[in-house]
DNA sequence: CTACTTATACTCAAAATGAGTAAATGTAGA
DNA sequence: TCTACATTTACTCATTTTGAGTATAAGTAG
């Protein structure tokens, strides 16, 4: 049994944080990201977008999230409110940059980070997230690209399971997956399910990321014609902003989160709107407030909004105090889980 | 903007997988602990429990589960069920063993792994996870450490907060977190803050682990009539169990994860029982099946089971097509949630 | 045969949820 | 000034879910 710490290593390893910063601006999620303009080695990549990140000096800073909270801070003038670690990646090997010789392993550490609305900044712009996902955002109703491409894509895919002629189950098991995540014939669209949706379109070689790592089904790709599913990013990036997804739009629903995203004051459907922007559905006006003002999350501050383009609407203030009352309040929204065909 | 990956770090890194391994065995929730047995460096603390640890070597794994189920396997024989990532830790500075000169620095990963009853295994014991979290189980009623010395002391804590002496502010503060971690003044029980209730045991210095990492708060625990809350681990390892519990509960209300714990067959009420043992709460026995009925999580098998000591009852099995109906089914439990004090 | 123990089927009130209707209150333009 | 129009906000109501029981069935131990 191991019993002691392990000593001099025979493998070096460099741990990279990734940051996947969230602000809602004009109704969108939008998300932080690069674009790195070296025009060498990787000239194939270069105009992939990728989340800030940097390594981890445990010399210098205490804990991953004060050194995360620091280079985030001085290269790009954001001040973090909330962070929350994600999911720590061993196997950044299967992708490309790192293959090559004498390079260290890289562990990289994913984390998602809310702010209030920041001005464009030098070096990072905002992007919708669903500018990667186009097919999260279900608020015009179901997304063309569905049918438009993924199902099909998917049908192909499950058809084209490898093995047996008769091998029926596994074809099975391939459509069983496509159906339960994208909620196909009948099924029920789940909205956290976001990185099981993109680790389906990874396997099934439908995302540019899994030609780039030359994985077996994404030859297909490489036809000019081929439908590009949601804008690629660098490294696992587009896997960590799937992460990213999943974990704010369930977080939403038993912690206070929004608020972080949220300016001091505003109104219920301003609050609504933000919600909404991260679910990627609409949920019931009436029951929204009903839901907000008994759990006790907010509270009225007698101002009045005028900009609303009706009846102005009361300026309400999140209510700090519920963290000293409840235990786990959130928004326990149960957004009308929309049928997937109708 | 950081645009490529980190090369030549100067920093050594060591990853450090560490599982928390979980059976259910006569009624108790047992975790898998190694005893190291080397009376050398730091004898004070050999006689702590540590969780089964081992180096994770990306040039022999291709990921870091693949790497944890493989030692784990070869040291323990145990075949690991179900694993999940819980949360990687870098600031193992605090702790002792590694400021010594010259050691790498550790980084560690915590895992969460099921599986189902296994025989004693040489070098690895079984443990009822309540040794190490008394306060944790409140299935015969509330736990009498809590009133006998948990409470009390963290009255002091709260009392004695550093400051201005009117600083009635930071008292309130203190005493807030602990009303509301650990249900005081009618607040109630909420069994998920498993890791929140240690970390404010630690920060309140009234652990052991806080003693030996030489936290200000922990001198008091000197004196030989302090109490102990708890058994203490090695390195952080009590605060990743927490952490392993707290995901555990949690999880088991959304996904079909007791069935890991559970054989091949089984009554619904030791379903119940198994399901109890992890919450540290008891459930509504007639709700409990209605639930789990309704839910479609298993199917009678038709055969019955006759050592129940009353009216035979019959043995269900999980029904694993569930995976392709519904996408999240678990044990919907709000296991009544105790009110703290009555 | 009786006492006891557990399994299983049902009942019922209270609370939560989903989906409305309807009135109030502002702004923009005829 | 008056009239759409667009929202906010207050209620309503049927349905479902939940929490907490009661009642009965079917074994075992003495």
């Amino acid at each position: 049994m191991a019993s002691a710490p392990p000593k001099n290593p025979s493998n070096p390893v460099v741990i990279d944080l990734n940051a996947a910063i969230v602000q809602v601006a004009d109704g969108l999620p939008q998300i932080a990201v690069v674009r790195p303009q070296d025009g060498g080695a990787n000239a194939d990549q270069d105009i992939w977008d990728a989340l800030p990140f940097g390594p981890f000096d445990p010399f210098t800073h205490r804990t991953m999230e004060i050194g995360l909270r620091a280079w985030v801070q001085e290269q790009t003038q954001i001040d973090l409110g909330y962070v929350e670690q994600l999911y720590t990646f061993g196997d950044r090997g299967r992708h490309a940059l790192e293959v090559e010789e004498g390079t260290d392993h890289i562990v990289s550490v994913g984390y998602l980070a809310l702010t209030r609305g920041v001005e464009e900044q030098a070096g990072v712009s905002w992007r919708s997230w669903y500018q990667y996902f186009p097919w999260e955002d279900w608020r015009d109703g179901r997304p063309a690209i569905l049918d438009k491409a993924i199902l099909p894509l998917l049908q192909d895919w499950a058809s084209n399971t490898p093995g047996d002629q008769s091998d029926e189950l596994a074809r099975g098991r391939r459509r069983d997956r496509a159906r339960l995540t994208f909620g196909l014939d009948g099924g029920s669209w789940d909205e956290e399910n976001v990185l099981e949706r993109y680790e389906l379109l990874y396997e099934a070689g439908l995302v540019r990321e899994a030609l780039r790592d030359g994985r077996p089904n994404a030859a297909a790709l490489e036809k000019s014609d081929a439908p590009q599913l949601g804008m690629p990013m660098q490294f696992d990036h587009r896997r960590i902003l799937a992460t990213a997804i999943s974990r704010l739009r369930a977080k939403l629903k038993y912690r206070p989160v929004v608020f972080e995203l949220m300016p001091d004051t505003f109104t219920l459907f301003e609050l609504q709107r933000t919600s909404e922007a991260l679910l990627g559905l609409h949920v019931h006006k009436q029951n929204f407030r009903r839901l907000v003002e008994k759990a006790g999350l907010v509270e009225r501050t007698g101002r009045m909004s005028t900009h609303t383009g009706g009846r102005p609407a009361e300026l309400f203030r999140f209510r700090r105090e519920i963290f000293n009352e409840r235990p786990a309040p959130g928004l326990r929204l149960a957004p009308s889980r929309t049928r997937a065909n109708t």
